[in-house]
DNA sequence: CGGAATCCATGCCGATACTG
DNA sequence: CAGTATCGGCATGGATTCCG
């Protein structure tokens, strides 16, 4: 069932995230993902409420916030930690395998806005040559 | 409109992707999304003809292939090369500002992919503590 | 081969309401 | 405060068709 037939690429790299079957590509996704990213990022800088973060991660709402930290717990890259307190508190936190992840996820998140300049040039350029489509 | 009013965050890092009007959201979003890390991933090992990125990239229809390559192009991190000839040859290749988004992104690619013993022991291990849900 | 255009199912995701 | 549950719109994206 798994098909990685040949490499046809140069170079032989320890990738099969391109098959579709990969359970890799399943992390991935949530890593990268539109909400995953964000809330890494966010995490990075230390620890926080789940009302905290999502202030902190605009535009995300209870549920996709929920579902992703979810996600992320299960993969181990987001601890836990609730107190049996009243009101509830609970703290979110980054792993150690976790942190790792995020640093390398802000560095290209940094890169990114670091050029934006030249993307939105790109941007201007394209949309130009093209005729506004 | 932009809803910045404070920073809660311990160090004042250059972020402004956490604000939902910031534009580099959007590239953000092109270049981790689903198909454009794996796309981009692809790219990194060379250059490709469209229909062979297709077959790199399994899973991937023709119609997001062709919506996530015109992004990229778009955003100024992938160059497309049209031959005239018959039938028609064209090649995709990184720019140079592609190629440094997508080293960042391979080396976060393979870091987690390194890391799935990890991932699924955690997966098991939490599937295990909440009884299979 | 390299696409663009159309149709349409799925499921993502936001809004709301409710629980502990 | 920290979530879960439910509903529904609409965007995502797959399959198919057609064109240069």
């Amino acid at each position: 069932m798994t098909t990685m037939p040949e490499r046809t690429a140069e170079q032989d790299l320890p990738y099969d995230v391109f098959s579709r079957a990969c359970p890799s590509r399943g992390t991935l996704e949530h890593v990268t993902g539109r909400w995953g990213a964000l809330t890494l990022g966010a995490l990075f800088e230390g620890s926080f409420r789940f009302n905290e973060l999502r202030r902190r991660v605009d535009g995300v709402s209870e549920k996709m916030l929920s579902q992703t930290l979810h996600a992320l717990e299960r993969d181990g890259l987001v601890h836990r930690e609730a107190q049996p307190t009243n009101p509830p508190r609970v703290d979110y936190e980054l792993t150690p395998l976790g942190r790792e992840v995020a640093e390398r996820l802000v560095g290209l998140i940094e890169f990114v806005e670091g050029r934006m300049g030249d993307v939105l040039g790109a941007r201007a350029r394209y949309d130009e040559t093209r005729g506004g489509r």
